[in-house]
DNA sequence: TTAATAGTGTCTTTTAGACAGTATATG
DNA sequence: CATATACTGTCTAAAAGACACTATTAA
């Protein structure tokens, strides 16, 4: 920047110093969870009864407003959610997609970014009764949960479980809904409860064996009265879960 | 709801009639648009130069802030920076994701919803200058674009980008690039550009016609000294524009 | 030894990659 | 008829689906 625009325009420090956040009308930003895991054979979802208007007594999905400045990120925002709902850390989160538009909250403009999260039935400890607000586990049938839910919840749920069966199909990530330890047979069942149809064991291996997916730890599981299963874990920094079969086919 | 806890607890209206929207600090909420086309056999991105502060006179995705209450939802605000930038209706409009974080704006906490578009070259009408902004195609190669982005944009743009040629794998996205009518050899050439590869043709074709991806217009189109090529559009209502080879094996 | 689940091998069918062929326009 | 691109057919190789077989434990 030259000396004459030094004199005409404003600095970036000028600019910020006078800057007032508060302008514009500004849509209300918050974070909802999906919170997945399987237990009794199901796929179950971690929903709250609202305490508090608007909505009130319906059951909707854990989430809040993001904290300014406290949420360092959109993330570390979907994580202090879990948190406060299962007190559990390491999961897998995904960013879902963004929900807002003028009537979804009838305050004000909403604006919703969605994660979903998968963890081990084994590794929960869900706070009931905290936070004066119930949270309850829900059976997933179809796209859908049993009760009517606030807002636009059932249509951000309805997503997250599509999005979920469709990477079932291609990735590892049906794993983390697993304790880190687990036998094939566990991860072939984990995988037939979400597809909801059973799976050809032989071609279920050859497919996890040619992904990479999987590894073998040393020392074995009992179960009860026959063979004991070997134990594998997710490989490690195996981001590329997807096993892409050949889609467009390169000239050689 | 009881006629005791009616003398006790809010009504809803009464909730929504006291309810102050600017009680908490809330995040920005912009909207960015990364808006790609095929010119010249390259994969290209419109950028704005930024007037003014922060990142004054940066290239930057085309983007602003949600407009309350005029931008009905999301996607609507989108398709209004889309439309502002090229004057063009019909594309194909995605959304990319969410990024928000403390850091990303000098200003204020900010969240963004990108968004990416597809559109044919031929519809373009760049509104160079319009906005008191600058806009301009630039070629991606790789995954970046030859200037400095503002913001985290660069992140976004590559984000974008590998979406981009991962879906063009296993859908026609491609041929939203191209006019509603094109031929097999043009449909080609965009996924050869973007994969960055040359496709064998008749397993091209063949993939096409098992994914029921478009169907044959009458009339043929004249090329230079040549066999005319028979023209396509793609099937309409095909959602499903997936073709998935099969993943997890079903037991019969 | 039986029962029950774990785990493997291989045959057959299907799909996809390679490549050569024919078709139809222009000059 | 030469040439350039459009378009198709088919052979071969590779992958996937089906299914039967062996392995290892506890009772």
């Amino acid at each position: 920047m030259n000396a004459l625009s030094e004199r005409n325009e404003q600095t970036e420090q000028q600019f910020l110093a006078e800057y007032n956040v508060d302008k514009y009308r500004k849509p209300s930003a918050t974070v909802d969870v999906i919170i997945f895991t399987v237990i009794t054979k199901q796929l179950q979802v971690l929903l709250i009864k609202r305490a508090g208007h608007p909505y009130k007594d319906c059951w909707a999905l854990p989430g809040g407003f993001i904290q300014v400045p406290e949420d360092a990120d959109l993330e570390a925002a979907a994580r202090r959610e879990l948190n406060e709902e299962t007190g559990t850390e390491v999961v897998y989160l995904e960013q879902l997609g963004s929900y807002g538009s003028q009537q979804r909250d009838p305050r004000n403009w909403t604006l919703t970014v969605a994660y979903f999260a998968l963890l081990p039935a084994e590794s929960l400890h869900v706070q009931h009764g905290s936070d004066a607000a119930k949270a309850e586990w829900h059976a997933v049938h179809d796209n859908d949960v049993d009760v009517d839910l606030a807002f636009d919840h059932a249509k951000i749920m309805s997503d997250a479980v599509m999005r979920l069966r469709a990477k079932i199909e291609y990735t590892s990530i049906a794993a983390h809904l697993l304790p880190p330890a687990f036998s094939l047979s566990e991860l072939q069942q984990m995988y037939e409860i979400l597809l909801q149809a059973p799976l050809a064991k032989s071609a279920f291996r050859r497919r996890l064996r040619e992904a990479g997916f999987v590894q073998a730890i040393d020392g074995e599981k009992r179960s009860g009265r026959n063979r004991p299963a070997q134990l594998y874990r997710l490989t490690p920094n195996h981001d590329s879960t997807l096993f892409f079969p050949r889609s467009m086919v390169r000239q050689t």
